[in-house]
DNA sequence: ATAAAAAAAGACCGATCGGTCTAAAATATA
DNA sequence: TATATTTTAGACCGATCGGTCTTTTTTTAT
């Protein structure tokens, strides 16, 4: 890994949550140089432009969330299991504010009106969590763990819309008792199966 | 009604649909001249400053939602055809493209990590709106329309966090499916109340 | 019609925006 | 250690930002 290579990384991984937490219209090149502690020639000579840190702070952060997900996800057998620990990670680690919540939500919000680029790669990543989220529960099906009449493609729908819909919501409220009680209601739906 | 109140209201008219699709960083004043045809000074005579126009903005367009869900709810009779209505209005006015989609995503996922008086507003609006839903329930379980053991308040967050999440999911992705599988989800689930 | 009051125009302000460029510093090659 | 190359600092650029203020225009009241 060349110097570039590092120093292009640190800017990303320093840019990537307050880019989450500002948006990417309310982020300054200012901002990122304070939080890298780099100059002006630091940031502009490992990027081309600032929609480009944007654009790689977005994938950092959902790359981020997917390899904490497979992470929980492999340290279980079942495929229920499987779908409590990737709730669970939800609840806990997407709900909070530290870290400017969902980057799907934050991005995608902003980009839906503004940003074609950006908002197709969200449309790509919004895709990939509900199709994780149907693989498992027809990994479920296949294992007999799970009744074979149960819609995944449905269910990976409604959750993955009760999940984004309770992270803006308990974030917004500053509650976290929306999430929970999500998390709790897809938990049950889950043991039905 | 005086000059400069038609004034201001027709500023905030015009400036609301701008501001929902770009956001409050996104928006420059030059936005809303260039929209409602008045040089600076006719903008800043009306209002002290952008946050002004954005506050209010907010405060027109939630207002704009509950009036028309208002309207369509109070041409129903019953619980159940009242909250399809509800269903129906926001699959068919919020989740399109047109008007930059729903107030209350847009303003508080840009608000909830850099604007505390939006946040705080978006977060009564939140409440008021899951208070209309479990409303209904409510009421059609005080006319024995509805059996007495939902938990209204519960049904009410599901709706809530469904629909908005519905609403984010289809307008990233440019498709209408996922809020009319949300909107059919959610009414076979009245229907068996 | 005229005077007084209200509202809007637009020049102007300093600050900051994203981005460029040259010179200096740090690194890699030899 | 000397040299070639890469990387960073930071002065600088024009444009635009949100906001002010004086002047002009429009509205209202007499």
């Amino acid at each position: 890994m060349t110097k570039s290579e590092k120093t292009r990384q640190f800017i990303i991984e320093q840019s990537a949550t307050i880019i989450n937490r500002k948006g990417v219209a309310g982020t300054s090149i200012s901002d990122l140089m304070e939080a890298t502690k780099l100059a002006k020639g630091g940031i502009y000579g490992n990027f081309e432009s600032k929609e480009e840190i944007c654009v790689e702070a977005f994938d950092y952060l959902t790359g981020k969330v997917s390899s904490g997900l497979n992470n929980v996800i492999s340290q279980q057998t079942t495929a229920r299991e499987k779908l409590f620990a990737l709730l669970d990670f939800y609840r806990d680690r997407l709900a909070t504010s530290d870290t400017g919540g969902c980057p799907l939500l934050n991005f995608g919000t902003e980009a839906d009106d503004t940003n074609p680029d950006l908002k197709q790669r969200v449309a790509k990543a919004i895709k990939a969590s509900q199709q994780r989220m149907a693989r498992l529960v027809e990994e479920g099906q296949a294992h007999g763990e799970f009744n074979k009449n149960i819609d995944a493609g449905l269910f990976a729908v409604k959750m993955f819309t009760m999940i984004e819909g309770a992270i803006f919501t308990s974030r917004v409220t500053n509650n976290r008792a929306p999430m929970k009680t999500i998390v709790d209601v897809l938990k049950k739906e889950i043991e039905s199966f």
